[in-house]
DNA sequence: AATTCAGTTCCAGTAAATGGAACTACGGGT
DNA sequence: ACCCGTAGTTCCATTTACTGGAACTGAATT
């Protein structure tokens, strides 16, 4: 049987003219800001907004934000809300719904990248005793999917969920590596870089230089360049039979690594996500009966 | 005023002064079979149907569930697939998307109760050294939106989202036992019960005899009821400012404790839904700490 | 080659979303 | 009290885009 393993993909690259499927941007490329799917996609719009926002937002905030006209906005507000995809605190703004929670619980729960790479994931941890993130690609960004902290579960799930660039974490650029290189270098040109710390590769030429170590050693850095005094070593996980890129990370205070260390993290990480890989292509997946 | 009251919010105040509009959610009928809010719903429909299957579902398997012809169900799932709110494995299954992951770390990071609660949490994890968890009441479950694991952070997050009855919890019980008279009786007698263990409290009749020992208690106990060898007890979290029900419990396996731990625990997990109620009530906001 | 089953596309008909305007409610300034 | 501005809500004719039956593809099975 075909490998049978469920997976996350979203249109990651892929040969061109396999089908006509333009779920790239807008279906009609009218220069057009919102790409809406219909009348879901609208909804969306106006739930991403809520929830993405940093404070909760209030009717005529979002208002402000969008172009609908007030009734429109305000139905589909009702809408989200009759649906428990939001709530509204007593001063009418507006967050994110139990439903939200309720629905990822088992998107996660279900991932089979995450059920297959768990264990190994698990024993990175155990054998090098530090901050351990997987984490699959997005288009522009890496989407944490687990992690396990250093020690006490300082708060579970922080992250889990969570999005950060490509450019400035170990897991981005260990994706980005796997990348065919034409695609690589179109990401790295759409991407909006910004200099977080000194040691941010801040240009596309400046990461894809990186990259280039990348693809050779199989290991990824991040030397403090998302946040000061954190590393990370990284690796990629490629699955071309589910259109799948991922990785794994281990993280530290820069304080707490020496060379040494590092030098033995490369070897582990590059392993773990080895034996990933192989995990999947060879259908080891949550359910492998039939 | 209506005695249904599945309200889904579960924020916190924010502003203080003017409320005492706990928003009542009218326009709902009564049980209508899921009267879907026009297209989203109909949307929504199907995402549940993906999320919450045991296995992945293929095309067919999602059409004979829904009494959808097949060219709407099919443009449904395609929208879907565009939203990156499911995504497809290779074998044309459908699973749960990206996209819900990130909606969701937003929703939990942002809620409010949560972050209330978060300290109040974490001490009561502390002095326990048993897992604690954080609920809130969604009709007839309970959903829980936090957790603290007794030691080493075995997999975060397992729980959290995840959705438990109420009869057979702590938590569950001791939120019910928050409710006005008449809305504890109408639900208890709404609920399907499963005898899970030999203790499940399988009839209204039982649960409701129950709730009463907690109404004047405060605590919940949970003698292995749900799963066998699995105790907790737990204390309800009211906010009526904001109609919202939650609670807190300690859970333990049962060799591992005896009466006069169940005893201190009473005493800590009645304290911590106290206080968490009490900053609450005092407008202690989302953005007042962290 | 014929038959099934799974997935996809098409298009007239229709249900549902739209958006402008009108309405309520609150608060504040004069 | 007044008026006015802002915030949120409702209404309804118009128009959009969702619906669903049927017909098409294409792979696996007989």
């Amino acid at each position: 049987m075909s490998v049978e393993g469920h997976t996350y993909q979203h249109n990651v690259v892929g040969a061109p003219g396999t089908d006509g499927d333009p779920c790239e941007d807008s279906p009609r490329d009218e220069h057009a800001p919102s790409r809406s799917t219909g009348t879901l996609g609208k909804a969306l719009e106006v739930l991403d907004m809520i929830a993405l926002s940093e404070q909760p937002l209030r009717f005529t905030d979002i208002l402000r934000q969008t172009d609908q006209p007030r009734g429109t906005l305000h139905r589909q507000i009702k809408n989200l809300l009759e649906e428990g995809l939001i709530c509204q605190n007593a001063d009418q703004s507006y967050i994110p719904g139990l439903r939200l929670l309720k629905l990822a619980a088992r998107a996660w729960s279900q991932n089979s990248f995450r059920l297959i790479a768990e264990s190994h994931v698990r024993s990175l941890h155990a054998a090098t005793g530090e901050t351990v993130h997987l984490g699959v690609m997005n288009d522009l960004e890496v989407i944490y999917v687990d992690k396990l902290e250093t020690r006490q579960s300082v708060r579970m799930h922080s992250q889990v969920g969570n999005a950060s660039p490509l450019y400035c974490t170990g897991i981005g650029k260990a994706m980005m590596a796997l990348l065919p290189r034409e695609e690589c270098v179109a990401r790295a040109r759409r991407i909006s870089y910004k200099r977080h710390t000194a040691a941010t590769l801040y240009t596309p030429e400046l990461l894809l230089g990186e990259i280039e170590i990348i693809r050779e050693t199989g290991i990824a850095h991040d030397r403090e360049e998302h946040e000061p005094g954190i590393r990370c070593v990284a690796a990629g996980i490629n699955n071309t039979d589910i259109d799948l890129i991922g990785g794994v990370s281990v993280t530290a205070p820069a304080y707490r690594i020496d060379d040494k260390t590092v030098e033995n993290w490369q070897h582990l990480v590059r392993e773990a996500a080895a034996a990933i890989e192989l995990d999947m292509r060879s259908g080891l997946g949550p359910r492998s009966h039939e």
